[in-house]
DNA sequence: TTGTAGGCGTTATCAG
DNA sequence: CTGATAACGCCTACAA
């Protein structure tokens, strides 16, 4: 025997609202689960019990005895970043509908951080669990591929899947945005970059690659920070990059926080956009289109990619085991072409 | 007897990893609780049977058994507005360090999302639960009354606090932006909202309250809508209200983003800020600050509005049950003065 | 420092 | 349609 060990009042549990009933306990749980198991007379009694008792089901029990938790799991890099936000609204549109309760942990960009949320959630046992981040740690993946339980890693594309890859090349997109600028006939394009994740350091590849090609690359023309991008950084980067190099004729940023900075900035130095300097951004968040002038930027479909996570997910949780045939799939992603960039005027043509 | 329901392998338990490390379930427990309990060559026989079976404890059992959940559930009004997004970093940098997991789920400004959330986090019996509102439905109410843990409503303030309240006068502060705008000599202030959840009334009715005080009152210079505030939302609100009032002087924004919205428009249509248009908005967002005209925002101290609910509860938990004398916290707000406002042209003079 | 016993609240299974 | 019973995996209390 042993003492109670809480002074607080203990909840209300099933057999007290099946006392309350005068049914069984088991009785009260398919009441709830599926109350039309129950005889319509029982039922009344019971939910007016639950309501008297306030009963609410206590969770850890029902997952201990069912092995079901019905929680997908989330690590996400930023809670502030708007494509993460857009991401995770797609998926609780796609989830809670389906009786799945989106569980999520920020990482803040750090694997480490990213590993002990991985924790945290397989501690949960849920259904599946979605990264948005296709580094993890050798630990981390470790328990991953031990989990059983189908694994997405989105936003970027991998190699080597731990399961599921849906995402986007962010090397391709920050090429393309570079290509995009050289083709304007820019030929001094910085850029400018926060807090070098993975993810960043992959469009800053795609940008100095695209820059070397064409022999235009400059390291000079790089300018980033450790700390979180905002749209006051955007203005600081861009002007700590104009000072170093005054020829300055178009910026790529690596999102549109940045990208909103250097408008900004332009703005006050009385640079104008799209004639003095080509900006672009990285994202396409909803503030692109309407922004003046409005902003060119990589248009990245966070929206599908979390609508087919989901998808994905439910799909191999309710048809117990069917994969999909390709374990990495390409969303692919467009260039948003507005009015922060324009054909050079120095050069006026193609390079 | 019964058969085993799931065909996934299941997970390894505390047991597994006590027969290869040679010891007793209990022991293995407390290594991972209180390591120094344990003897050092235990510790590290048992550490390595954990890494080696892919280990993590099972929450549920975990939960059920010690019935205490180390759960802080918050919800939330919106995941996409960058005020919530920064009082959730507030309560995870308290949170986190202090061993709380913060669970958060999403009402998007509907009171009976908002219900189902509160039933579905009491369910995880967490040891807190912090509300980004203060109206909940009755019901919700009746639960979180009954819950028997500190329960935050935060944001606003409200007369009745179920338990502690810690917010701002929404009222007082669009009275405030208003009065501002006033004494500026504008007189006829349009004010922008979009989709009217109660903090949002709360701040229309300071608005209304200080126009009908001064005689300025028209209903023609509310605009609203019912879809979630964005940007280009903040832009068509405000051409819609011009073309209805073309003397309008100034706006009010219901927040940040809308405002936004508005300074890039009036950058469109030409419209010089504050020449021609004084624009206020609401909350004070990072990127108020280094926008193009710098924006007169009210500044709301969500970081210490999160910083403080986190402190409290967790004294409450740990003092087990030393309550605040005062239930209702009223952190006030500022006029973050900048540069979308002045004084109007025309008059030249207070009121 | 380590082990044993019992129970946490719910659900699956099987019997009525 | 309803009820009895045995898990689910871990933790608290107590004993060794």
């Amino acid at each position: 025997m042993h003492m109670p060990r809480k002074q607080r009042r203990p909840r209300s549990k099933l057999s007290d609202v099946a006392l309350r009933a005068g049914v069984s306990a088991v009785t009260v749980s398919r009441a709830l689960r599926r109350p039309e198991m129950v005889s319509p007379q029982l039922r009344e009694r019971i939910d007016s019990a639950i309501k008297d008792l306030a009963y609410i089901p206590n969770r850890a029990a029902s997952i201990l005895a069912s092995s079901r938790s019905s929680v997908i799991g989330v690590v996400v890099s930023s809670l502030t970043n708007g494509v993460f936000a857009d991401y995770l609204r797609a998926l609780h549109d796609m989830f809670q509908p389906a009786g799945f309760q989106v569980m999520v942990l920020n990482s803040r960009y750090s694997p480490l951080e990213e590993e002990k949320a991985i924790v945290t959630l397989l501690g949960q046992r849920p259904e599946a669990l979605i990264l948005t981040d296709v580094d993890q740690t050798p630990y981390a993946r470790e328990l991953l591929e031990h989990a059983g339980i189908p694994i997405i890693q989105t936003m970027g594309l991998t190699d080597a899947p731990i399961d599921i890859n849906i995402g986007i090349s962010q090397y391709d997109a920050g090429s393309l945005a570079t290509h995009h600028l050289i083709e304007l006939g820019h030929r001094r394009i910085g850029i400018l970059a926060a807090r070098l994740d993975s993810r960043t350091r992959n469009r800053v590849a795609g940008y100095t690659d695209a820059m070397k090609q064409k022999g235009l690359h400059d390291e000079a023309l790089l300018e980033w920070s450790a700390v979180p991008s905002t749209v006051k950084l955007g203005g600081e980067l861009f002007s700590a990059l104009l000072s170093r190099c005054p020829d300055l004729e178009a910026v790529f940023c690596g999102n549109d926080d940045l990208a909103l900075g250097v408008l900004f900035e332009c703005a006050r130095r009385g640079i104008k956009v799209p004639e003095q300097m080509s900006v672009v951004g990285f994202n396409d968040l909803e503030f692109a289109a309407s922004s003046c002038p409005a902003l060119t930027s990589i248009a990245v479909p966070r929206h599908e990619m979390g609508r087919l996570s989901a998808e994905i997910v439910l799909e191999i949780i309710r048809g117990s085991g069917a994969r999909p045939k390709t374990s990495r799939i390409d969303l692919g992603f467009k260039l948003a072409l507005r009015d922060s960039t324009r054909m050079s005027a120095q050069r006026g043509l193609k390079v």
